[in-house]
DNA sequence: CATAGTTGTCTAGTTTATTAGACAAATCGA
DNA sequence: TCGATTTGTCTAATAAACTAGACAACTATG
């Protein structure tokens, strides 16, 4: 009679509470955590199921239990991506990890759809350049992103973006030496399977969705990227 | 053996996607849904695990089923919440909702903890000034925040608001004509058991939480709010 | 009005989630 | 070293989730 569960275990419930306390900065880094017993009382579960929790914790690398010392704190931390009318990605997040990749997966030419066409004023059914990418942070991902962008305009963005790696560079080979975000919309919901592999999230993480349009300098709309943000490791300033 | 699963049970996954097409525009307002048998195909499920899926999406009245027809979707939209330079929360929402409606819950003296002092620039222990409120936007919960200001500038902040209903005005009164936002960090999580009822979601639903910091025109810190969107409901645009 | 296609209901069986209790193993301090 | 505290392991019972199959009820169409 868990009158708050719903579709979701509690066990699963367990651990996105204690994984943001320790993320929100109530629990620091090598804090003990409260007693199996005392977490069972306060969530008001078994304590078998407090455990299952702070296995998947542990799994994760949150948390480590000792034997008869206690469950600590492993250390986490978010990155901040800033969100502005100049956004950069690369240099947005530098400074924060050690290391920065990304890697595209794959890119095709396809039609436009109609939100894809409105969002870079083209004609629906617009041939346009598709590529999906990543970004792995210090050998954790921290992005799955899907760009869009008019196959008239950049017919080779894709094999580019291959060999340049950042979008900024790319674009500039175009002679875009400047560009601006004209929107971003912002929203959240659960990792889908593609993005639960990719991103090597637990099942039933969340993610932090940015839909945003980036314009050059005369205004005219150049791509529309779709990204998606593991919300346990990233998130947005504005 | 549903491998992807993960302490998220497989009919609230499957009632989430749906939402999902649903409030994503891939299916639009009178649109019958796939059959139930080929949903069951498509997510690999059992037809009665789909039924139960869309059992919660008729309770959230977002489908409709009709014996012998199919199920039809019923209508559903998000709200777009724009945040930027000058961010007012009822002028932003201003023609997308008939009614909006701001109420107090309750409110409250404290000592600022470590966060919050930074947030408004005070000494860690200052009395600050604690409101818990929501918003309802035709009827429908849209926002649940948390804010904290300055006993010392704005002592009966709490009775101001439950007069008045707007923050804006509230500023207004304390002389304040114009206020701008300095920063706003966007996450997302799943709702606390507070939240889902406070707001009235589903259980394991998921809110964006957006912190943000406003400044008075000398820069001053004047308030630090924690917000929670419902992310079914809003999306926040930048 | 017969038929194909769709949602609604029922029974039944398997797997997963949760609770419950007992005890072992490790740690720490008196 | 003893005893209290804490995590680790095992067994067992109940509830919820999921699958399976069959058939009823309703709708639209030719």
């Amino acid at each position: 009679m868990h009158s708050v569960a719903g579709g979701v275990a509690l066990w699963r419930q367990i651990a996105d509470a204690i994984r943001l306390d320790i993320v929100g900065g109530k629990l620091a880094n090598g804090d003990r955590l409260p007693t199996e017993a005392l977490l069972a009382q306060r969530f008001s579960a078994n304590r078998h199921t407090v455990r299952r929790a702070l296995a998947v914790l542990a799994e994760e690398g949150v948390v480590v239990a000792e034997q008869g010392r206690g469950t600590f704190v492993r250390s986490i931390r978010r990155l901040s991506y800033p969100i502005g009318k100049r956004t950069r990605f690369r240099e947005g997040l530098k400074g924060q990890a050690a290391s920065l990749t990304s890697v595209s997966i794959s890119d095709r030419i396809e039609n436009a759809t109609a939100r894809v066409a409105v969002a870079l004023g083209l004609k629906p059914g617009a041939k346009v350049v598709r590529t999906e990418g990543m970004s792995v942070a210090d050998g954790v991902p921290i992005s799955r992103s899907t760009t869009w962008l008019s196959y008239r305009r950049f017919p080779d963005f894709a094999s580019r973006i291959n060999q340049m790696g950042s979008t900024t560079l790319v674009f500039g080979s175009y002679g875009i030496t400047d560009y601006s975000r004209a929107s971003t919309r912002i929203s959240a919901r659960h990792a889908d399977v593609e993005e639960i592999q990719s991103l090597t999230l637990a099942p039933g993480a969340i993610v932090l969705v940015s839909e945003a349009v980036d314009v050059d300098p005369e205004g005219e709309a150049i791509s529309y990227a779709l990204s998606r943000f593991p919300a346990e490791r990233m998130e947005l300033v504005v």
